[in-house]
DNA sequence: AATGAATGAGTATTCATTCAT
DNA sequence: AATGAATGAATACTCATTCAT
């Protein structure tokens, strides 16, 4: 990658994050470098090929790093909860560039077969194998499709986030991160079996009273 | 609405649907109805406007019937299934609507200020409510935010549906609505209380196996 | 003209004077009028006849008026001063109009065979009758053509008020007029008559000394 | 200015000459040069900025040629009347530039706002400086607003020339200047000075013959 | 007199990409 | 590596006028 390739991906993340993909021309990347238009098909084959480039230098790092990270996180629940903290500080962090992925890149023709897509999947991967672990290690219920949870939570937090890419709300991700994992992990429900647990203690206590009893 | 009104929607609707926005100009929408291009604005004053009258056209009677099924449903956990249910249908149904709005309407710039992005939290609100339901008759944990869920289940039915909206696979209404509904009621864990429940099990069959056999 | 007509033709007054010819649709006044569009093809043939009537509505009393008024002026050089102040003063009184009529019923492609056109050649040609009266009357000289003068009275006024019907400047019609009739009058210069003038007068003032003393 | 930017502005100028700005489309000059009709934007901006430059060119000459011509001149009115035929002579040279500028380029909203109103500005301000330097040197009255001279001159010879420009007469600008350059410095009065120089005359021809009456 | 739906021609502008230099 | 002129397709929208009712 030499310097000239760099400056044009750095001018075009700029631009792309300040003016949309759309809005942004290719003169005003090679204005923003100070080169002529076509110097920039010397470096990308395309427009599209400088964002799909942008968004995998976004990207790959923080697959690297998630990698990592994870590996160094015992708790399957922790690690799960990283994954939901990382993808939400991305939103409030990047916006922008979140922005661009879902709202210009995503809806593209070739996005599906694009090298972005792929990465992608690398990234929500990292999530599935979590949930598998999980359910390996017996954290996790098996009954569960680990790509089910992948898409809500990764879906979901689109969602959660995105009045906060528009700007129209703010969000912490240390409180949206345990939110969403204690609601991924346990779920809506005020428990059955907590309610049959209180049965059951109850129960429990009672035939303790009665042990005690005929033990006195 | 008369009958010519009628029959620019659903010229549009049918282009929209099989082309994209996009890719339909205000001619073809003239041409497949049989008149000239400019009575396309004796109805409608701009080319979103018929967009955004086809998304309605499509969201507003599911809005109507969901709201009414919904009031005809007991309990709290088969009304947010149905909720659930009808969202992932509206996916395998529609898809290609269901691509025009996310894919198409949604990234626009003007459109959170619009009567689709109004309808569409009309709609959205529904799940608000049963949840709110659930929670005030303590079926529902309270201390879980009713739009994160909210978010959570659109958002995620979303990532679960796409890629059959995308024509890259298959999904039944059914089994994802069975599926996600128990994933959101009840999350992931091999319950904790399921374990204490176990053991409290357990301590209750000794404890009756002793009384028991001291009664014998 | 029916009260319906009269209508119509305030509308578009109105109109035309606000937001120009161009900028107001056969619909705008139909609409201002509360009638259908199709209604103004009633009792106009066209737009562009429409905005003939207003400006003939405009013209015609003026002709009149100035006609009459002339008439009762004995002087030429005040008749003359009489249609340079009116002229101004319309500019002053009425400046949408004046723009209307310069800026976008003149300069349309069939106004020299229009009905306007021969209403302005009546009206300047009121200014070439009291200059050929000045001229009979030995007032003003007879190697002057009287068209040439109306031509300098007209152009030269559109260009001093055209500031003023532009926003851009204001004036007084009393003294402008003063100022241009004198100009137009008597001339720019010091006068070359005065100069001989005052050699003749030397001139006689000598022989007239010589007579006295010849005399004396 | 590159040969293809000349190439264009010939094109336009002979266009819009021919058949007016309005009624001729981009493409019509790009295909009258030889071009897409792109390559005309990669030299301009706009259409209209094509028609401002297409003036300009014809303007700028003739306000350098009139500076220089009139600094060669003495007499202050031959220095008025020479921008008085320059003036009349562009109308019968360059009717259809003449035309295009009045009924085209002057009625547009942005007019007084661009650069080819100052370069009017520029041109006609000689005049003014002309009349302040007759004012300055007592050859003209300085009681007359130089700006009045300048509008009373242009505007005039915009009517007298009309004719011409819209082929309806034919003009001779030697004519026309020296009629007009003496009716702005002389005025339409039978001079009252002249009538009292008539009576001087008459009465130097009276004592003259006294005289020789006398001598005899 | 009135309606009002329908007509349908007409055009400036953008911009990713190429290629001769 | 770089230049930068050239390409050329592609399109929403307006509105004066008509005419069947």
């Amino acid at each position: 990658m030499s310097g000239r390739s760099t400056e044009i991906l750095e001018a075009a993340r700029d631009l792309f994050s300040r003016n949309g993909y759309e809005s942004t021309s290719v003169s005003d990347i090679a204005g923003a470098v100070g080169v002529a238009d076509g110097a920039i098909y010397r470096h990308f084959p395309s427009k599209r090929a400088v964002l799909y480039e942008v968004i995998r230098e976004f990207y790959e790092p923080v697959i690297v790093m998630a990698r990592r990270n994870i590996a160094g996180i015992g708790d399957v629940r922790q690690r799960l909860r990283y994954l939901i903290w990382l993808q939400v500080r991305a939103f409030t962090e990047q916006p922008e560039l979140c922005r661009l992925i879902i709202a210009e890149a995503r809806p593209m023709e070739d996005y599906y077969e694009s090298e972005i897509a792929d990465l992608n999947r690398r990234y929500t991967s990292l999530l599935v194998e979590v949930v598998l672990d999980g359910q390996r290690h017996g954290t996790f219920r098996d009954d569960v499709e680990p790509t089910m949870v992948r898409d809500l939570v990764y879906g979901g937090i689109e969602h959660i986030a995105w009045g906060a890419v528009t700007g129209r709300s703010e969000i912490d991700p240390n409180v949206i991160a345990d939110d969403l994992t204690r609601l991924i992990c346990t779920g809506l429900d005020v428990s059955r079996t907590q309610e049959r647990e209180s049965g059951l203690v109850a129960q429990v206590a009672r035939l303790e009273a009665l042990i005690d009893r005929m033990e006195s």
